[in-house]
DNA sequence: TTGAAAGCGTTACCAT
DNA sequence: ATGGTAACGCTTTCAA
């Protein structure tokens, strides 16, 4: 009996051509239809002729499933998400779509809802599925969880929010300087007193986006008021800026990221606050939101679509070479100045940026 | 020889433990486990018990990959989307998400960028992979392609758009329905000159809102001055808008969705046009874009999350039943009533819905 | 209740 | 240059 006897014919319609009945209509192996197929090994130009004809005529389509059992990779990568409905992360993904389709990956979206359970469950899948890799934008997922990936002989890749203790590369913007750059420019603009409302400080992420922000108020003497943190969507933005206004005469509030902006900036304006002038507002990311809302939102700007691109191209880069490249990449943020800041009030201005003892209203 | 010595021990700290070690571990076959594992067949109770040990000692982790090439299921789902990036879609895929991963499944994000030859690509790439069930909500498939996926035993459902000659399920909106609305909402506002802007009337989508909008214009004997059509995003908005009102006097828009009413919205005020002073803006879709955006767009409303989840409900249950439910599902859009929208400019609704004389406002 | 063995559709190694 | 065949890790009869 003859390798090819394994199986029948493919004559049910139902049942699609395998590499067999190509290889038995054009008289070759299976092994020599595989290195047509893949262009591996050589062979003659006849061979390869009759077989690619067998191929066209069975209207043969490669099962990629087989491929990724027999040749340990599967040609998918999944992508961790936090909520594809940010327009934030739904820009990071079509970066990285475009990235991973042109270089003949696809990519499975999974998104966690801000749940960690729901991610641990994800991460469980991905690994069943044997990816070739995993980009994590969550921020939320335990190191060891990484780790396991890793030993699982998983390439994984963090974007836009660090995961301390987990020996992976990275890429992502610089959220300290980001920050800090938002402070500045709102200290230029006179204020001194300022807001800051932000995602849960559990991420590092919006802690060093507070970090520089803090810092850079600190060095020139003016005042942070008050802090709102635990939120990311635009409910938890008008949330936090009602919360913070109740009690806190500020001139300015930087929010951690655009959704957040869009939240207070519809808060201050119900409430009858002018912006930007009775009070500024400064966002983070620069997603289409601040640009579409009125007034449109002066932010810290991330190259968000290159994140989602950059990120890809590493991963796969990684996965192709075989091993674990040690990088981090971190993209210099830039301030996006648009409608929604300004001086602060008459009165509230009348201190410079050294001297700090102010006394507004 | 027996079938337990055809691979070594799973000593290789790198090397995933398999059946085979777990069946050698609890010293059972590898049938044994495998129904213990999947809960088929009966087993004692003891061996089972013997089994799930082994499984934990060992770390074993099954193969989704293996199992779908053994099994003919792959547990993940295709889902081919114009643009992730549109809030529109990307809130589909929350409510395609969170239904495929309540059932098991997961899925392959697919943009296509409104490229047919990308989306032929994917198609392949998804029949490679051997998706379980694929969605397609770009309605611009060629309808053989669609047969092809059938033929190869793929479940196929159409999401929000509809495609001429395609034999599958499809869940939607009633577009015509919903231009019918926008329409008499405008009519019963005093608006008697209307515009109207869209998505390519390639796009049966645009087309039935459009017929609808006409339709009821019609009836109400009032004039649909001009329309607009080619393009889905905010910039095409903007585009479409300027070229409308150049060289018509109408003193409302219909959009086709959002993205387009938001893109309008900017260009009407920019020009000087007061939103809805002189001009009423209405859109579809009921996007975050809607909400967010000043004056906000009073709309037709598509239950999108909903939509986005029975669409995953109802093709998981056609492949989970092994047959094809030839069923159509068309969902009601609602109006939404916002800020974007109020009478006609004082001298220009000078006409009722019938006889055409009236002196409203 | 349990096990042996035959696939599932590839790839890759080793002969020829 | 080509072909035979053993994996890959699992499911599923069919026997025992």
């Amino acid at each position: 009996m003859t390798e090819t006897d394994r199986r029948g014919v493919c004559s049910n319609a139902a049942m699609k051509p395998t590499i067999y009945d190509i290889a038995r209509e054009s008289g070759v192996s299976i092994a020599t239809v595989s290195n047509v197929l893949n262009n591996t090994g050589r062979m003659g130009p006849e061979t390869r002729r009759k077989v690619l004809r067998a191929v066209n005529a069975l209207g043969y389509q490669r099962s990629s499933i087989a491929t990724a059992l027999a040749g340990k990779k599967s040609w998918s990568i999944g992508a961790l998400l936090p909520d594809v409905n940010n327009p934030y992360f739904s820009e990071i993904v079509r970066g990285a779509e475009d990235e991973a389709f042109s270089r003949g990956y696809s990519v499975l979206v999974c998104n966690t809802d801000h749940d960690v359970e729901r991610e641990r469950a994800y991460l469980r899948t991905l690994r069943h599925k044997q990816m070739d890799g995993i980009v994590i934008a969550t921020g939320t997922t335990p190191a060891d969880q990484i780790a396991e990936l890793l030993t699982a002989g998983i390439h994984v890749i963090l974007l836009a929010r660090e995961i301390e203790g987990a020996q992976v590369p990275i890429v992502m913007v610089d959220n300290y300087q980001g920050g800090y750059l938002a402070a500045r420019f709102l200290l230029e603009l006179g204020h001194r007193n300022l807001g800051f409302i932000g995602e849960p400080l559990t991420l590092r992420s919006a802690r060093d986006r507070l970090g520089g922000f803090a810092a850079a108020i600190e060095e020139a003497g003016a005042a942070l008021q008050v802090v709102g943190e635990g939120g990311f969507g635009i409910e938890a933005g008008a949330r936090l800026a009602a919360g913070l206004l109740a009690h806190h005469r500020v001139t300015a509030i930087f929010t951690g990221n655009d959704q957040l902006a869009v939240g207070a900036l519809q808060w201050c304006l119900e409430a009858g606050f002018q912006v930007p002038h009775d009070i500024s507002l400064m966002s983070f990311d620069d997603t289409v939101f601040s640009r579409i809302v009125r007034p449109s939102l002066t932010c810290v700007a991330q190259p968000i679509y290159d994140l989602g691109r950059q990120t890809l191209g590493m991963l796969i880069g990684a996965i192709e070479a075989g091993e674990q490249p040690a990088r981090r990449v971190v993209l210099a943020p830039e301030l996006m100045i648009r409608d929604s800041t300004g001086p602060p009030p008459d009165g509230t201005a009348s201190n410079d940026l050294k001297s700090g003892g102010d006394s507004n209203e």
